[in-house]
DNA sequence: CGAGATTACATGCACACGCATCAAATGCAA
DNA sequence: TTGCATTTGATGCGTGTGCATGTAATCTCG
């Protein structure tokens, strides 16, 4: 039946998704772990490092880092505090709403994301090289 | 500078198949747990119910199951012992290889599959419609 | 046969995650 | 203004995962 077919090709297209993220993933984490970061840490430092914020400036709030890198809030505030414990990024307030919390690299942070990104980068291409 | 172009592709590439896994695990994780169930263990689920295991037979080794499904030995061993815990699936010895567990789905874990498989595989459509 | 290497699975441990909840700040309506 | 709902981020808690290791069975070679 067609809507048999249909069924399993959708099947094997998840399957395929999962091999390719795990495998991606996996060795994202091994080659990160090195430089102290797993690849969410890398996810976010990469993101604070392109620098536009939502607001203009260079400094996201929390919810707009989790929302991007597809995290609870829970997960990022604790991430953000693993982060800062390393001396890789920042917690300021912000004027405009003392609830906010913006987050911003530090110069620590922003070198090893420079150090990092490299390896990462090799890591993607090596590992999505034969997928269209 | 090509080169350039070429890497951000890549990252663009791995971004969109971050956000279509989170998204389609997330979906799965939600849809299954009303049933008890991880996403996770609906693919060990999925993989006894297919029937043909590499020996011919209808079970397969612990360390078969972990390649396939893209988890660790350990946390497969982890799992499986959920599933017999629930009674979805049991544990027996190996004749021809006393070190080696063999694993089967019981009758409960069956009638399971058979009720949660539609759930996942309408999320698996809901989420993929518009992947190509 | 016997000793060491290897394989298969289980387990101690640390940790990253999500959900539920909390406190503080803000927004809104009476 | 006051009172309540909403929003923002932090935290308690449970859990699923990987790494390192342990135990038992098997294999290999002398």
């Amino acid at each position: 039946m067609a809507a048999e077919n249909a069924e399993q090709g959708l099947v094997e297209q998840w399957r395929e998704i999962l091999t390719l993220h795990a495998r991606t993933q996996c060795e994202l984490d091994r080659a990160l772990h090195g430089h102290g970061l797993c690849a969410s840490d890398f996810e976010v430092l990469d993101l604070l490092a392109e620098g536009a914020a939502p607001d203009g400036g260079c400094a996201y709030r929390v919810q707009e880092i989790a929302d991007r890198v597809h995290l609870s809030q829970s997960a990022l505030s604790r991430l953000i505090a693993r982060l800062e414990k390393d001396g890789l990024v920042e917690r300021g307030m912000c004027p405009e709403d003392r609830r906010a919390v913006r987050v911003s690299l530090t110069d620590r942070g922003r070198a090893l994301h420079g150090e990092v990104r490299p390896v990462q980068r090799e890591v993607l291409s090596r590992m999505l090289a034969h997928t269209g």
